[in-house]
DNA sequence: GTGAAAGCGCTAACAG
DNA sequence: CTGTTAGCGCTTTCAC
């Protein structure tokens, strides 16, 4: 059997109440009663009981993770921003991923009740309605990439727009006139947005925009590649695509390559995400960049001062910057440089 | 203030005790007692504070997961296996990622000292000593690709030197007799079978190897990059590469393209994870497939199976049979086939 | 079938 | 500075 605080403090021969101030420093304590404490605690391995504790503090040290159906380096870096983060705030990870139907997603928020001080969730898919309807009121929750819901205490996204927005000038001003966009799956706010940046840029040079040239994707590499396929087969050929991620970007080159079409001579191509892999893609890819674990990093940051600051210091929105980043894909020589629209 | 068990006891006109049997089912209630309980707690939207029910039970309905500095794909898909297997199985994930020193494991076990009913370690930089030292006693402990280790419950591994073993032997098959491996990181235990697979290989064909031809890497695509420049400067160079992961093979291919070495007619190339992407590289990439999820679900039903079971039904072992997935990097046709040594 | 009561291990007043 | 005491919300004997 573990020994308990009791065992502790007969042991160091101290009440349990001084064991208790002298590990949390939550009260005076002699410094010799604390080192006779911290004697008997080493002696015999004792660990504080966490369920005990939070039962009565009402804090359980833990922050949950909700998360969409992601995949490959987007998931890793936005784990690894996340964890970093918590870990120097002092906080553990409740991980639960794949959820992209609103049912999924409440599932696994009742199953965290009462297990977390605070929530990051993700869910590109669901609209703010459903959201509100989902968050739980006593709970802090921080919303990353996904549309604005009062009950949060806290927005971050990413630049999607802007993102978008960048390259896609940055292909105009190569002289491209046609400029297909592989989109993302129908119905995600990412994927919106950046639909949204593609038809801005075009805007902004005058071009029309068709919905011919806007073909559907997955944000999968098989999806890139098939939409590349229809995008060939248009008539009067577009010269340049936009893929809204790097993963259909790079499904699009194998395409390109299976069909001939030389990049960037017969196609310009760029892809959003810069995942580190595209800068060894043949040729290297053209993209957004934007700091997916400072996405992680920053949520956390914004959770941990909510739940130590008590009130939510004001509701907030947070933009992370997208910048292009130019590589031979696009055109560019293969120095990267900083594209900004 | 949330409800507690007691506000349903009062509502439903029954005692605490009553309330908890019929939650739980841990006794017999008559039916319409059910029924009524039952109406108390969606009024009251009562939720059972985990706290106070670990508190007493003993059992957290968590699982803690300590993972090394991995990336990208490997990452995500080993997680979902987890994820996916605890859902089903009624568990929550306690994620703590990055750890590739023996003390930060240390600290990250201790952070989760109580707070979970059964461990996921993979330790791929440690030896079994130092594993022995820092796992649990009182915990239930997976390892996942890593040294066997007595206290551990459960030894889960994949292939490593099988499928190694079997992807160089295909290289052989196609007349290649001098074949370069970038390895792994040193002290890495996946690395280090990866390598002595190769070697079988090579024995089994009557070549003689040479640490020559044995370059290290990092298991990044980075690696792969710097190792290939390294091999095309081999005085006698050789006609084969073999990369024991595709992130370093991948930068094999972007080294090779960029010194104009065709792939697979002037060096045949092949990898090791068979990344979803890689048959999207060009050209694809040759690999040795190993269902990373499933190593995570299996994982988590060795857990718990030891935490429901009690004592551990036998001390196991199992390991994860990885196969030679073939395409056009090793000058294969493209049509996929098994190969097996 | 149901209730009363005794804690699980810890923290937090409140005295001293 | 330290000890006593009262619970946190729940499960679980043990009676009835």
């Amino acid at each position: 059997m573990a020994a308990t605080i009791r065992d502790v403090a007969l042991r160091a021969g101290v009440s349990v109440a001084t064991v208790s101030r002298a590990l949390n420093q939550s009260g005076p304590v002699r410094e010799d009663t604390r080192r006779r404490v911290v004697e008997a605690v080493t002696e015999l391995q004792y660990r504080p009981n966490n369920a005990a504790r939070s039962l009565i503090t009402r804090r359980t040290g833990m922050f949950g993770v909700l998360l969409p159906d992601l995949h490959g380096e987007f998931f890793s870096e936005l784990i690894r921003g996340l964890d970093e983060a918590a870990q120097a705030h002092g906080y553990h990870l409740l991980l639960s991923s794949s959820h992209d139907l609103a049912e999924e997603l409440e599932a696994a928020l009742h199953g965290m009740q009462g297990r977390v001080d605070g929530l990051v969730v993700m869910a590109p898919r669901l609209s703010a309605e459903k959201l509100d309807a989902l968050l739980p009121r006593n709970t802090p929750v921080v919303l990353l990439n996904s549309p604005h819901v009062a009950t949060s205490v806290y927005n971050l996204r990413i630049d999607n727009r802007g993102g978008a927005r960048a390259i896609v000038t940055h292909l105009i001003s190569h002289g491209h006139r046609r400029i297909a966009m592989i989109t993302g799956p129908a119905g995600n706010h990412d994927a919106e947005e950046r639909v949204a940046g593609y038809r801005d840029a075009l805007a902004d040079a005058g071009i029309a925009c068709s919905s011919a040239l806007e073909i559907e994707g997955n944000f999968r590499t098989s999806g890139g590649y098939r939409a590349t396929g229809v995008i060939l087969g248009l008539e009067d050929r577009p010269t340049a695509i936009f893929a809204s991620n790097d993963a259909m970007a790079l499904g699009a080159l194998s395409a390109l390559r299976d069909a001939g079409v030389g990049v960037p001579d017969d196609m310009a191509l760029a892809g959003f995400d810069d995942l580190s892999s595209t800068q060894y893609s043949i040729p290297p890819l053209s993209s957004v960049h934007v700091s997916i674990s400072e996405l992680g990093a920053r949520a956390i940051a914004g959770l941990s001062d909510v739940v130590t600051n008590g009130s939510p210091t004001a509701e907030r929105h947070e933009i992370l910057h997208a910048t292009a980043v130019l590589r031979r894909s696009c055109g560019c020589s293969g120095r990267e440089a900083n594209g900004k629209a």
